[in-house]
Parts: structure tokens; C-alpha cells; sequence
DNA sequence: CGCATCTCA
């Protein structure tokens, strides 16, 4: 194809005309400038143009190493994408995709970071009014969209790793179907010579707006431009995103990856953990210098291992003990996972015992062997208790290829299978997605603020289970944010669609001042909403256990969080009086590390409160305290987590009142000893136990008085 | 007496 020259020149003209920073070395341009033209998508740069121009909508495979993600946004500016003003938005499933490659794409266009291109995410938004390209989370959209529903201010809007079906992708999917369909109506309600269609594609278009303009609200009178639509996956069936979006167009661009030798069992194993043990070792002692990745499902695996490959270690020949093993998961304290990054010390293999944390998020440079034993963790739900338990399931093809693909990265690699290659065929192609093992409630909360009523007709690009909607439905409905029609209540419902939190969170926040606590109910919320606040290592059990009771409250776990993020402010504060703000931070750092407490998760609870107090301003809300006494506070948890009631039975375990099922106090609750007769929980988790985290003592009167829409008082 | 695979607002 001889048009696909990557010489553009408008590109280049428009390079020329940045003020970027003056320090950028003519040279470290001239390699930017290589590396971009180096890479597989350079080559299409004016074939993706054409193909944009002429399609509203573009489903784009790439390969990993295309350069999709930072190439095709500024290809879209140099190619006049955002003439007029319009915003070319780029959306990420995670939060450090959408900071990395904008800072990297930033620097390509030798502009600083925050003005022609820009990121926003939850609690940062480096963008301006000068900001063209702009990436962000997906989930941030969804918000933005709460706030200009046709969301006009973008030209462009590209969704990255679709493949990867994120609740939140899917939920955009079907927004920006329809918002596409309307504004393109709209703009052809003004120029409507520009369109010549077929008559039965007028006629089925004209079905699409009377529908998308009776579900998104107030389109008269604004006239709006057309919005381009690019999808991005990395799977291999572009089949169902082409399919959902009326057969549009796909096409392919090539990834640039070392090739990796698959290898698989003659048999099934048995015990994946000893198969994943002994390859480790024969990797070690057959193979040639390269560090190894191991895919494993949970701490706790990878803690035996761990412990398995240390005791072994021994029986090798001194000169074979050359191995250094490095854990990484997602509730490690971050500098324990900065050290995957670490070379291993000379002479030494780096073994990488990691869960599926590495598959997508943590990128790990060197990687040489990848040991795949095809199992994962994934959460499920059951809409008939409302329980989201975790189970070990096989990993689905696309998985299996991603992990491969870990070991291709720098050069040519290796991948050990542990299993036969006949049952690869057998998996599923794709993880199934997570809006058909999720909770819902979330996700129509907000589909009902964006005046999406109908939410069983929601063109989902995959259905979610119709028990779990309605439960959902239910659940939304008990909390008062729906009335009897299923609209949005006012102004309980649509206070709680405001906020970006859990919709009996956001409901306890709505309540508070009924019960004169939104600001001790503002540090509850924040501290519930983050991953263990406390770490306790196995080790120092005893320790972690003392340094804990000076905040722990006789009334439950949401006193003890709220007494510990106090104490952990009133410190921070006053060291910000002594010394410099970093100063105090670092000291805070400290604080925690004595008190086992996990500075990561404190640090994002703050951020939250932060932003939630702001929100709660805005909508008009007075931020009351309790002062001293904590009884309305338990009330006021009363009121939102009614749902979440248990009784004491008289062999100790709890009867969780609107399941029916028997659950046990976690021992890690400050409640275990005390098992008071009536309690509400946080959350129920299912292990070997059905166990339920973050409970206060309640009275039972108070769900009578405060709930009656689920107790009432029997005689 | 013992848990959280991973994200997002």
C-alpha cells in the first residue's frame, strides 16, 4: 500500500510550531522522532486518517507494542481532529496508563504536560482550556458524562483496552452508542444535506434518535457536532465490539513483540503449585541466564512457595543457589514492590512470584521464562445473597496469551504451560465480563442519573443476569434512592448519584445530618472505602495487636477507624506546625510503619474524604458533628447499612437478617470476644466461613424505628 | 480465632 508513507508533513509542521521546553536537546528529539517512526503504526498513519474520516465508528485491533495508545490521539490533532476546539478523549481502565502514556505523549509532542496534552483521573487533572489531548480513566468519563450528558466538548473519543471489559468500559460502550447516535441526529437536524442515506437506513435512524433522545434528557434547541468513535482492543475478536456497533468497520495493526516458545505438560497436573515448584527449579538448573515470572493465584500461594523454594535451596550445590525471590501483589507495601524493579545481585536469577498484578498492571522489564499453571482468582456473584466470593478459576485463551507475552517483551522468550496443550483449545476465549459477575447497583445509580430509566432495555453490549439487576433494583429501592416507578427519588436518589462512592456509603452520607454526623460519617466512609487499613504480619502478630488497641472502640470497627484516621490527622497536623509539609508527611510515614498501619491505604482514604467533603458541600449539605457522643452515629449506620443487620444465635455464630445465612464475626474485628446480640456489618466475605468484616453494635429497636421498610415490630 | 485477584469514581 504505497499511500501509507510516514513522512506527513502536516506532522511535522506542527511539531515546529510547539513551545516546548527549550532544554529538549535537538538530539533527544531527533530520537523521539525515530522511535515514532520506528514503530508498527507509523506506517498506517494516513490509512487510519482515511479510515477515521470515513467511519463514525472504528473498532482498531493492535497488537501490544503497536504504539496505538500514544501514536493514533496525535496522528487525530495533526490530522485535524480537533479543529474547532474539540477534545480527542482517550480512556484507560487503569489510573496509571492514563498518567503514564499522556506524560510520554506530552513529551513526543515536546509540549509541558497539562497543555496541549493532559490527563485527568480521580483526585488529579493536570488538563486546561488548552488541552487537546486528554486521557483518562474510563470511570472518569462516566462521571463527566453525569455533568454534560452528550459529552460536547469532545470531537473524538477513543476507548482503550476494551478487550479487557471492565465494568466501566462496558457501561461507556453503551453511553457513547448513544450519544453518538443523538449528537449525529442533532447535527443533522442543522446541516442535513451533508447526509445522503439510503431510505431504509434513514428509517431505522430515525427510530435511533426518537429512542436516544426519550433517554438522554433535554437535547432540543442545542445543536451539537457529530462525535467520532474508536474502539481499541487487543484480542483477537473484533468481531463482537464490530458486531455490537451495527457491523463497523475493523481493522488491524500490527504489534511488535519477540516471538516466545509456548511449551506444555505431556499430563494434567495434579497439584499446580508443586508443578509450578519443580519447573521453577528445572528452569534454574537447564536453562540459560533470564529472570522468571511465575502467575500465581493469591499471598497466601505465594507465600508457601516462597517458603518451599528457601527450604530447598539448600539441597543444591553451592554454586546452584544463585536464586533471589521476589513476591509482588497488590496489598504488598509499595517499597517491598518497587523490588521486582531491582536487578537481582550479580550472578543471581530473579524468580518473580506474582499474581495476575503482573499480567496488566506492573510491567516488569527482563522477563525470560513466564511459568503459566492457567489458574486465577476471580470474583463472582451471586445475585440470590448478594455475596461476591472469590474462586480459583482457569484462565481464559486471551489470558494465557497476555501471560505468554509477559516473556517477549525485551527478547525472545519462553513459556511453560502446566498443562497439556489439548485442554489450551478448551478454555474459554475470553475472561467472561464483569458486568455479568458483578453487583449492579452502582452501575444503574448511575445509569438512572444519566436519565437512563429503562435499564433492563439498556443496549448492554453483553446483558448483565436479570436476577441481579432487579436485585440491585431492590436494594436501591430499600435505600430510597428509587421510588415506586423506578425513577431517580429527589432529592435522596439523585444526592446519592452525586457522590463517587458505594450507594449505601453515599446513603449514609445523605442521611448524617438527620442524625447531626456528617462529619464524623465523612472519615467513616472514606476509611470503609479503601483496602485494610491495618496490616498485621504474621510475625509480629502480638506487636500489631497492642499498637491497635489504643485506637479500638467497645462500640465496633467504624469507632476504631474513625478514632485511628483522627489520631493519624491530629499527628499530621501537628507536625505541619513544626515543620515543612514533607517534613510532616515523612514523619507520618513513619508514624504509620509503628502502628501497622498502611500508609498506602491511609494516604488514598484521606484523598477520598477529601474529595467527598467537597461533594457534599457542593450540594448544599452542613457538615454537623456528634461531638463526643457516638450514639448517633450508630444510629445514622442504623439508617444506611439496615441491610446488613445479624443477630447473635445461641451458639454464638450471627444470623444475618436479610440472607438468612450464618455468619461468624472475622477475627480481626475488635467485636470477636465480645459477640454483642445485635450488630450491622460493612461487608460479608466468603471463605471457608461466611465471614462479616467491619461490624458496630446496634439495637435492634433502632432497625424497627429507622427501617421499616424492611423490619417491622412482630408481636 | 484468621483474610483481600484486580480495578474505578
Amino acid at each position: 500500500m504505497p499511500s501509507m508513507a510516514s513522512n506527513d508533513s502536516t506532522h511535522t509542521a506542527n511539531i515546529n510550531q510547539l513551545n516546548g521546553p527549550k532544554t529538549d536537546s535537538l538530539d533527544r528529539r531527533q530520537k523521539i522522532e525515530q522511535h515514532r517512526k520506528a514503530l508498527p503504526i507509523a506506517t498506517v498513519e494516513k490509512k487510519l486518517l482515511e479510515e477515521v474520516s470515513n467511519n463514525d465508528i472504528l473498532i482498531i485491533v493492535g497488537e501490544t507494542g503497536s504504539g496505538k495508545t500514544t501514536q493514533l490521539p496525535q496522528y487525530l490533532f495533526n490530522g485535524g481532529f480537533c479543529r474547532n476546539g474539540g477534545i480527542i478523549g482517550i480512556t484507560q481502565p487503569r489510573r496509571v496508563a492514563a498518567v503514564t502514556v499522556a506524560k510520554r505523549v506530552a513529551e513526543e509532542c515536546g509540549a509541558t504536560l497539562g497543555q496541549k496534552v493532559g490527563y485527568s483521573i480521580r483526585f488529579e487533572d493536570t488538563t486546561s482550556s488548552s488541552t487537546r489531548i486528554k486521557y483518562m480513566t474510563d470511570g472518569l468519563l462516566l462521571r463527566e458524562a453525569l455533568l454534560d450528558p452528550y459529552l460536547s466538548k469532545y470531537s473524538v473519543i477513543i476507548v482503550d483496552e476494551a478487550h479487557e471489559r471492565t465494568v466501566q468500559t462496558d457501561v461507556l460502550l453503551g453511553l457513547l452508542k448513544t450519544v453518538q447516535k443523538t449528537r449525529s441526529s442533532s447535527a443533522s437536524d442543522v446541516a442535513c444535506s451533508d447526509h445522503t442515506k439510503p431510505d431504509n437506513g434513514a428509517m431505522l435512524e430515525k427510530e435511533a434518535i426518537v429512542q436516544s433522545t426519550s433517554i438522554l434528557k433535554h437535547s432540543r434547541g442545542k445543536k451539537l457536532s457529530p462525535l467520532k468513535l474508536i474502539i481499541m482492543s487487543a484480542s483477537l475478536d473484533a468481531r463482537v465490539f464490530s458486531e455490537y456497533f451495527g457491523g463497523a468497520r475493523a481493522v488491524h495493526v500490527q504489534g511488535r513483540q519477540f516471538p516466545v516458545d509456548i511449551l506444555y505438560t505431556r499430563q494434567p497436573e495434579t497439584d499446580y503449585v508443586d508443578a509450578a515448584l519443580i519447573t521453577i527449579f528445572q528452569i534454574h538448573l537447564e536453562e540459560g541466564p533470564g529472570d522468571v515470572l511465575v502467575f500465581l493465584t493469591g499471598q497466601e500461594e505465594i507465600e508457601s512457595i516462597e517458603r518451599l523454594v528457601q527450604d530447598r535451596l539448600p539441597k543444591l550445590p553451592e554454586s546452584k543457589r544463585n536464586i533471589s525471590i521476589i513476591p509482588i501483589f497488590a496489598s504488598l507495601p509499595s517499597e517491598k514492590q518497587m523490588k521486582v524493579f531491582l536487578p537481582a545481585p550479580a550472578g543471581f536469577r530473579k524468580v518473580i512470584l506474582a499474581t495476575n498484578i503482573a499480567e496488566t498492571s506492573v510491567t516488569i522489564p527482563g522477563i525470560k521464562y513466564v511459568i503459566d499453571p492457567g489458574m486465577v482468582k476471580v470474583r463472582t456473584y451471586d445475585p440470590n445473597t448478594g455475596i461476591e466470593p472469590l474462586i480459583i478459576v482457569k484462565t481464559s485463551k486471551a489470558q494465557a496469551l497476555q501471560r505468554s507475552g509477559r516473556a517477549g517483551r525485551d527478547g525472545p522468550g519462553k513459556c511453560y504451560r502446566l498443562y497439556p496443550e489439548n485442554e489450551f483449545y478448551k478454555l474459554k476465549d475470553s475472561t467472561m465480563p464483569e458486568i455479568k459477575r458483578c453487583n449492579l447497583s452502582n452501575v444503574i445509580l448511575q445509569l438512572k442519573a444519566l436519565g437512563i430509566d429503562d435499564i433492563i432495555g439498556f443496549d448492554f453490549i453483553e446483558e448483565p443476569d436479570r436476577r441481579a439487576i432487579i436485585k440491585s433494583m431492590e436494594l436501591l429501592f430499600l435505600l430510597g434512592a428509587l421510588t415506586d416507578d423506578g425513577k431517580l427519588s429527589d432529592p435522596v436518589g439523585h444526592q446519592m448519584s452525586r457522590l463517587p462512592l458505594d450507594p449505601i456509603y453515599s446513603k449514609a452520607l445523605v442521611v448524617a445530618n438527620q442524625f447531626s454526623c456528617l462529619e464524623e460519617m465523612l472519615i467513616v466512609v472514606s476509611m470503609l472505602s479503601v483496602e485494610s487499613i491495618f496490616y498485621v504480619p504474621r510475625e509480629k502478630l502480638e506487636e500489631s495487636r497492642t499498637a491497635l488497641k489504643s485506637f479500638s472502640s467497645t462500640e465496633g470497627d467504624h469507632l476504631t477507624l474513625l478514632n485511628t484516621y483522627r489520631a493519624s490527622d491530629e499527628f499530621l497536623e501537628k507536625g505541619k506546625l513544626v515543620s515543612s509539609n514533607e517534613k510532616a508527611e515523612k514523619n507520618l510515614r513513619k508514624w504509620c510503619k509503628e502502628n501497622f498501619i498502611n500508609n498506602r491505604s491511609l494516604k488514598h482514604a484521606r484523598d477520598i474524604h477529601s474529595q467527598i467533603r467537597r461533594n457534599v458541600e457542593q450540594m448544599g449539605l452542613r457538615i454537623t458533628s456528634c461531638g463526643e457522643d457516638m450514639l448517633p452515629l450508630r444510629r445514622c449506620l442504623s439508617a444506611s447499612f439496615f441491610l446488613n443487620a445479624a443477630l447473635k444465635q445461641p451458639d454464638g455464630t450471627y444470623r444475618a437478617l436479610s440472607s438468612g445465612l450464618t455468619v461468624q464475626i472475622h477475627p480481626s474485628s475488635v467485636l470477636f470476644r465480645a459477640k454483642p446480640e445485635c450488630i450491622i456489618f460493612d461487608e460479608l466475605v466468603r471463605t471457608n466461613q461466611n465471614y462479616i468484616r467491619n461490624i458496630s453494635i446496634i439495637d435492634y429497636l433502632w432497625l424497627i424505628e429507622l427501617a421499616p421498610q424492611c423490619y417491622a415490630l412482630q408481636e
